[in-house]
This record gives C-alpha cells, sequence and structure tokens, in this order.
DNA sequence: CAAAACAACTTAATCAAATAAGAAAAATAA
DNA sequence: TTATTTTTCTTATTTGATTAAGTTGTTTTG
C-alpha cells in the first residue's frame, strides 16, 4: 500500500530539481550539503506533503529502525500495573527518548518474536519471559540484547546481587532459633496456582531471581539454625494484590502459625501486613514481615515495611544506557535495606 | 545489523541450487511449486538457521507488513485497567489472530505517529486520541483506518447509537419534574482536572461519544421538563476509580442534593453507588443512579445497576473484521438497557 | 501426432531509500 | 596565477525480498 500521496525520496528530488542523495542527505546528514539548501528541501518537503524517508527502505538500507523491543515477563497488563515494573519502564524511555530511540512493548507470553524481530533495533528483557521458547529466538536474532534481572550467557545484563540482598533481608527478620517462618515466593514454579513447594531442592535446575532470594533466605536461616520446613514455602505465580492476600491468608492460618514472613515483593508483604491486621495479629510483634523492592506505598504502610530498597528507575536506565553504548557488561547494581517497623 | 549467521533468501537458494524465487514461493506461494521441492526447501531452511524473509525487505516490496497498530485513546496504562477497553481488546486480538495478523499497541499521547506508520498496515483507532495532532498524521498516512467510539470523515467506524441509549437510560432514571438531576461526565472538556461543566452550550464544537451522550440525558430530560443547571455536569478526565469516588462524593454533597446521578460510565457508577452507601444514603429511594457500558461488576454491585450494556467484545472483532475486509462502512451496533435495582 | 494446456521452475524488474565514490565548483594556499 | 584542498552535489550500487513475465519440460486433448 502507498503513501495517498505517492511521495517518495526520488519524486520529491525530481520536483525539486535536486539528486535523491541530497535529499536523502537534508534527511541524515546535514554536513554533506548546504544549510541553505537543506532548509530548502525540508520546506519543499513540508509544502508537498512528503513526511520523510520511508521507514522500511530505510531500515533496509541502513539495518536500523531506532526501535527497541521492551520484551515484558509476561503480559501487558501486568506491565502496567506492576508499580515496580513501572518505575523500571519510566527509566527506560527517559533515556531512550534522549537518544531518538522509539519503544516497542512485547508480552513475553508471545508465542514467537519472529512477527517483530526485523524491525527492531534490538531487545531489553525485563524479567526471564514466561514464554522460555522466546530465549533461543533472541540469541538467534544475532541483534542486541540486555536482560534485566536474569542472564542469557554473552549478553549484557543489569543485576542486582539478589541472594546477598535476600540474605540480608531475612537476617533482619529473623532473631531465635524458635522462630517460625514461611516465604511468600514468586513464580518460584511453573504453576498458573498458588502452591507450596515441598521439594525445594528439585528447584536448582532454575536460576530465577526468586530461587536466587529463596537461597538467600536459606543461608540467612540456617546460620540461625532455622530450619525451613518444605511446607512452609508458598509460590504466587504473579505479583498481584489478590493473589498475595490468598496465599498471605492460607500461610498466616497454618499451624504452627509463623511468627516471621519473608515475601518475595513488596506488593505481597503489604497484602500479608493487610490480612495478618485484619486477623488481628499484632505486626511484629506476633509476626514479622519482610518484603522486597521498596516501592513507594511500602514507606506510607502501617507499620512501615522493612524491604529491600531496589532503584528500579536506575535499573531501567542503566539497561537502556548499556543497549546504545553496546556495552556488552553485566552490570550489577546497589540496593539499600529499607528499615521499616514491620520487624 | 545483520542477522548472526548473515542468511538471506538469496544465498539459501544459492546454498539449495535453486532460484531465490523457489524460496520466496516455498514461504508465500505453495501452489508455484512442487510440494515436494516446497518440503524440501523449508527443512534445509530450518537446517540452515533461516528464519523466513526478512520482514523490512519483504514489507517494502509488498507494502505490508501484518502489523496492525491499536491506537489507544490514551495511555497503556489506561487501557489494560479499564474493563471495557480490556474487553475490546480481546474482541480485536480474537480476530486478528485468526487473520495471522500482529496488534501493535500504540498510544494515543504520543507526539507523532511517524515511527511505526511506514511500518504498519493501518490502524484501529479506538476512541479519538488523546493528542488530537494524530488524526491529521493518521489520515495523511493514506493507511486503513477503523475507529470506534468516534469517527473520521471518510473512513470505517464501529459506534452504537450514544444519543440514543442515554436518552433511554435517562428516561429511565427520571420521574418528575422536580427530580433533581446531576451528571457525571467523561471528559467532557480538555483538562484533566475534575471540574464542574458550567458553559454547556461550549461543547458543541467537540463531538466525541460523551457529547452525543450528553445530548440524550438532556432530551431525555427537557421532555420530562426537568432543567439541567450548567452547575451539575461534573467533568472527569479519565475512567478510574480514584477519581470518579471523588467527583460523586463532591456531586452528592452539593446542596440542594441530587437525587438523580447519570453517569458516563459504569466504573463511575460504581464508585458513585459505593460513596452514597457510605454517605448513608438509600439506593433508590434517596438517589437514582445509571451508568454506562455494562460491564461485568454492574451485575454483581448492590444494588444491582441499571445501565447500557455494549457488547464490547463485539464491538472489537467488528473492528477488526472491517479492518480486514477493507470494508469502509460506518457500522453501528446494538445495545441493551440492562434493567438492575439502582433506579 | 501436433497443438494446446499445464506444471515447475527461472529471469529480471521493482520496492524506497542510504551511501561510497566520483565530479564539478568554490575556496584557500603556495 | 596555478596547485591544492574543501565544499557541494551527483551517479550508481546496494539492501533483501516479491512477482510479472518468460522458459522449459510434461501432460492432456482433439
Amino acid at each position: 500500500m502507498k503513501k495517498s500521496n505517492g511521495l517518495t525520496l526520488k519524486k520529491v528530488a525530481d520536483i525539486l530539481g535536486v539528486s535523491n542523495a541530497t535529499v536523502s542527505n537534508a534527511f541524515n546528514r546535514p554536513d554533506q550539503l548546504s544549510e541553505k539548501r537543506r532548509k530548502e528541501i525540508l520546506a519543499a518537503c513540508h509544502e508537498l506533503g512528503y513526511s520523510g524517508p520511508n521507514q522500511a527502505a530505510r531500515l533496509l538500507r541502513k539495518g536500523s529502525s531506532n526501535i527497541v523491543a521492551l520484551v515484558l515477563p509476561d503480559s501487558l497488563e501486568y506491565m502496567v500495573s506492576d508499580p515496580v515494573a513501572n518505575q523500571f519502564m519510566r527509566g527506560v524511555t527517559s533515556v531512550l527518548e534522549k537518544n531518538n530511540l522509539n519503544l516497542l512493548l512485547y508480552s513475553g507470553q508471545s508465542q514467537s518474536i519472529q512477527s517483530v524481530v526485523d524491525f527492531v533495533d534490538g531487545f531489553i528483557c525485563y524479567g526471564a519471559p514466561r514464554n522460555p521458547k522466546l530465549i533461543p529466538q533472541l540469541k538467534t536474532s544475532g541483534k542486541k540484547i540486555v536482560t534485566v534481572d536474569f542472564d542469557i550467557e554473552g549478553m549484557a545484563s543489569v543485576n542486582i546481587d539478589n541472594e546477598q540482598a535476600a540474605y540480608q533481608i531475612a537476617d533482619q527478620a529473623i532473631r531465635l532459633e524458635q522462630d517460625n517462618v514461611a516465604v511468600l515466593g514468586l513464580r518460584l514454579v511453573d504453576s498458573e496456582q498458588i502452591c507450596r513447594v515441598y521439594d525445594k531442592e528439585l528447584l536448582d535446575c532454575n536460576s530465577s531471581i526468586s530461587h536466587r532470594r529463596l537461597d538467600g533466605y536459606s543461608k540467612a536461616l540456617s546460620e540461625k539454625g532455622i530450619n525451613l520446613g518444605g511446607d512452609r514455602i508458598w509460590n504466587i505465580p504473579e505479583s498481584n494484590i489478590k493473589l498475595a492476600s490468598l496465599a498471605a491468608r492460607e500461610a498466616l492460618s497454618c499451624q504452627p502459625q509463623p511468627n516471621v514472613l519473608l515475601c518475595m515483593s513488596d506488593l505481597i508483604a503489604l497484602a500479608a501486613i493487610r490480612e495478618a491486621t485484619v486477623m488481628g495479629l499484632k505486626i511484629p510483634e506476633d509476626i514479622r514481615i519482610v518484603g522486597f523492592d521498596g516501592i513507594e506505598e511500602s514507606l506510607r504502610s502501617t507499620p512501615k515495611l522493612t524491604t529491600i530498597h531496589q532503584y528500579s528507575d536506575l535499573k531501567g536506565e542503566t539497561a537502556a544506557k548499556l543497549f546504545i553504548d553496546n556495552d556488552n557488561h553485566n552490570e550489577v547494581l546497589s540496593y539499600e535495606l529499607q528499615m521499616g517497623d514491620s520487624c
């Protein structure tokens, strides 16, 4: 399908009596022609209704579209409703905008990336995509890839030290050997249901951030001589309030009742705080609750949440910068232990 | 940037000892070569790691990318958090998927559509984009356009008769000349704030669905001899719970207190029901509340909401079908008066 | 058995730009 | 003034596909 006016760079050049190269340069390489001529050409293009070089042709020749695909871990819905993801996205877009790059959101649930792979300059992957088949597709595309919160061999990445952070927050939460600890984990197993993760050993094959966090928790617990029973780890398939509340209620009402709740996201922790309060439990006297992420709301909750604060906007900015600079290294960002009153 | 393996259709053809046309036909026109040869070629491509024709080149030559842009009225966030929009999107994707078309979401807040216009086959516009500059850009693109819930001269569209529907629901809600009516309107004026719309006449220039609905309300009211005061129309900039609650509270606490509330969306009406209940008002005795859209939740509310039920999924399907069939007519879908207990 | 029809390919033009290399004109240096 | 450099623009190739038109060879038909 053609543009309604059917104008191409060549036709515009003919009308103006210059070569197509000159018109092309007017758009792309200002140093290749006189400023006067350039202004004439651009004005004439505007006049004629020529909105600039066809992006498909430009892409074919240059091999670059100035579009970056942000591969989401899950659905678009998750991405916009999760405050952490939101902040990350703001970080990404702020840097891309400054560099005249456009963002294309791509769901990690998609069956294939083939439909867009030729149209983008590369990929920023925010968390391991739900559909693992996408990863080999990304690799064979040969395009730039920056991963965030997970790794692909040989590709640039942005992470925090999840194990260390989890160790620290767990260490904050526990006191005595007698503490009864439960974990509200995020996507520990490949299930769409809330479920308990009985066979902790089985998880080793997977190396998502959730598993690193679990390792961190375990280390802190074993140092204090606490044993984390197999029936004390809950899996929540997605970080949303409904699911988190359900899981929290389940964890809080099991016997013996836990007095420490290690939550893998603030959204989960805040839901747990609400549920505990509803059940008449006192925080931190009856139950100590810690989160992970450090979202805005965690500062305003009652009690204020003790959590690991991540700089998610910086994470986004860093990912975008690595992408733009073609920098292939593995960045490890810092985090902060946010002291609250929930433990 | 090249693919890591640097394979092109031509190279694959050379390796296999056939012409590039034959390889191309293997992918696109099965009737142009023997089934045996076709299978050989596709198998060889898989073997070699050639993932199919370059989409940029294909687009340049064919003028079609199989990508449809869904231009949202607002941000992505709004789109995924609004249940009506959500249902619409499901309708669109279900039809597109069946036709091997991909969807690209494009925010109606964007400054320009130029960055994607060459990469897509056309546009489905769901509601007038927040940035009105996009409309002339869409028109001059010369590409297929289907509008939903608004119109662009000469383009296909999907609508319901908003004025008639609003007339009917208002007619349901009012009883006597003495009724004190307030309207909770959606984006009636170009403001990001909740505000009252004093100068109803000034609105005529704009012909959004909200204004048609307002016309419908007005017609019903004037037939019953009710005068809708200028200070009785509220503008809510976006259909979300927080803003709706605020506006509802404001409307319910003004003097003289209204006893009929015409809401331009169910989200607004449900928020109004909650606020009214909190204020100790009885529905429908003290205040009659009606909505618009007919979302799932409106059936489960207490009291059940009286509203106009739209078939949003059908709307999405219809829009996608008009797009695919290159059908240029203006479809007007039916709706249903959903009788509840709120008036 | 020749002519027509068909099947299975190939050749070559085309899509709309970007850019290296070349040419002409202008500016600068010797 | 002539030689050299620089500026400014043009020519021609290239990007990776699609497809109309042409070329075989094979089958069908009268």
